[in-house]
RNA sequence: GGUCCUGUGGCCGAGUGGCUAGGCAGAGCUCUGCAAAAGCUUCUACAGCGGUUCGAAUCCGCUCGGGACCUCCA
């Protein structure tokens, strides 16, 4: 698999990836809803498609990323209450709802620079689109895949599913839903009234009084259904058919799917190419969700606030964790497990700091001194690529670049000789640890250790240690040592006479 | 009820039918004044029952368990 693979929801198989445009790629990934601060199942789809999104990079491919900001509010429960979201914390916390919306943005973007995740090249609003959406809304309506209905427009989903199914474009296509059978069992709900078929999805809806966010339209004064805005913003900024759409797979169905249906009659074309879903994370094997009251909040993540956290957990432990699973499967939260990740993390991270102050330059090898171990490594860092593009199997590579760690390690202490392996083997490994951790994986070094005058200020506490020790004064060294350590600095001496230093 | 996914060792998790990932934890050893780190070695697996096959964790069937979606949801 030398070529990038996805799997795509929409065909249920992995596909080579081709661009639509040689060397240009058009991401759209649904956004973060406004309404609330963002949680650890947040953290997972913009840690996945910020993956996506660098490593298309890498491979040379000048991306434009979508991802958008829902601000406008969706109504609780369909049909039922029909109240926008976020108006209606509004009124508990007694804010302006662009306030509430500003806040929770900046929340938002605050959390993903602290997972180092790449900002996008355009992060459109629902509330700056209002206008796009009406005039696709008006287009549905003309086209006669819409109709109005008490102030409010619904999409005509048999009309739609008739007439399209038969270009292969059924509604269903992306989920794998059987119209039908979505006929026969979808849930009796209150106030269907306004609509033709239970199956039909609002477009716009009439703003009841007292529902702050509302805009004027041809049919009155209401505010967009929760499809519309993705349709709207997909189609301005990537054309009408573009090269990938992300997002969580809750979101395949309805969303996804009726995104679907209101671009193909706007545009007479399947939106995207390839529909990539991540998974979600769960909590004792349960979908972390707000109706499940299990969330944990990314600020009660990173500070060990929450009942269930023994500790805080960083955002590179966590974005560590995130990638040491394919992204298409469930991941069980648990302290073991995030406690295992923030060790990995560090483990791995040594070793790149080892392997980067390796001088491999300084003697050329051509010929491994160790013929079985230079191979082993060579194809170890050969399968790194065809992990990664096959479905981007970020677990695997860990594993991979994992037994590397101690090949390095074993040179630092001496055990293998630089000699024993090729330096074009050793220059390969070097590249390809940093493409990875740091170009692709997005990770970094959380602990400051650039500071200049604190290294200078450790070199003489550890001079006076290593006095005291050559005197066997360990009492004193031993003090050094145990003290720096309560202070958050860990001395490690190593075998050569020397020391290292780490903050805990 | 409908659609679909899933069940791997103490924990988390990869896995293309044959070469039995990886991480964390545990045990032993080496190095060290001690510690930490590191290195080496090592113990626990493929839910159950059938079937296909020379051979199955991997394919098929059944049983049991877990989950997601069908309603806002990452």
């Amino acid at each position: 698999m030398s070529s990038l693979h996805f799997y795509n929801s929409l065909t249920r198989q992995k596909e080579t990836f081709k661009s639509l445009i040689p060397g240009r790629v058009g991401m759209y990934v649904c956004g973060p809803t406004v309404s609330g601060e963002s949680h650890l199942g947040h953290a997972r789809p913009f840690i996945t498609f910020d993956i996506v999104y660098r490593y298309l990079r890498h491979l040379g491919y000048q991306v434009r990323y979508v991802r958008n900001i829902t601000d406008a509010g969706h109504f609780e429960e369909e049909g039922r209450v029909s109240e926008d979201k976020i108006a209606s914390k509004a009124a508990l916390e007694k804010l302006e709802p662009m306030e509430l919306v500003q806040k929770y943005t900046n929340l938002f973007h605050s959390a993903m620079r602290e997972f180092n995740n790449i900002e996008p090249s355009i992060e459109p609003t629902a509330t700056g689109h209002i206008v796009e959406q009406i005039v696709m809304i008006e287009k549905i309506i003309a086209d006669g895949y819409a109709y109005v209905s008490n102030g409010s427009v619904y999409f005509d989903v048999e009309k739609y599913h008739k007439d399209f199914g038969a270009k292969g474009m059924q509604y269903g296509i992306l989920s794998g839903r059987i119209i039908e059978d979505q006929l026969e069992t979808t849930r009796d709900l209150d106030a269907q009234d306004e609509k033709r078929s239970k199956m039909d999805f609002a477009l716009w809806k009439n703003a009841a009084p007292g529902h702050i966010m509302r805009w004027q339209s041809p049919w009155g004064v209401g505010y967009p259904g929760w499809h519309i805005e993705c349709s709207a913003m997909s189609t301005k900024y990537l054309g009408d058919e573009f090269d990938i759409h992300g997002g969580g797979m809750d979101l395949q169905f309805p969303h996804h799917e009726c995104e679907i249906a209101q671009s193909v009659v706007c545009n007479h074309k399947m939106p995207a190419r390839y529909w990539l879903h991540n998974n979600m994370i769960t909590i004792n094997g349960r979908k972390m969700g707000k109706s499940y009251n299990n969330v944990i909040k990314l600020s009660e993540l990173f500070a060990g606030t929450h009942e269930i956290l023994t500790q805080g957990y960083s955002p590179m432990t966590v974005r560590f964790f995130i990638l040491q699973t394919h992204y298409r499967g469930t991941l069980d939260f648990s302290n073991e497990a995030l406690q295992a990740a923030e060790k990995g993390l560090r483990r791995i991270w040594e070793g790149f700091m080892q392997l980067n102050r390796l001088d491999i330059e300084g003697t050329v090898t051509i010929t491994a001194g160790d013929a079985d171990l230079e191979q082993k490594c060579f194809m170890l860092l050969n399968e790194l690529d065809e992990d990664m593009n096959d479905d981007l199997n970020t677990a695997k590579v860990l594993a991979g670049l994992f037994e590397l760690v101690p090949v390095i390690n074993s040179i630092k202490d001496g055990h293998i000789k630089l000699t024993d392996l090729t330096t074009a083997t050793l220059r390969l490994m070097k590249e390809k640890f940093n493409s990875y951790l740091v170009d692709i994986f997005g990770l970094r070094d959380e602990k400051k250790q650039d500071d200049q005058k604190l290294g200078a200020v450790l070199q003489l506490i550890a001079d006076i240690r290593k006095d005291a020790r050559s005197k066997k004064d360990y009492a004193t060294s031993d003090k050094i040592r145990d003290q720096l350590l309560e202070a958050g600095i860990q001395l490690k001496d190593e075998k050569d006479g020397g020391f290292s230093w780490e903050l805990v």
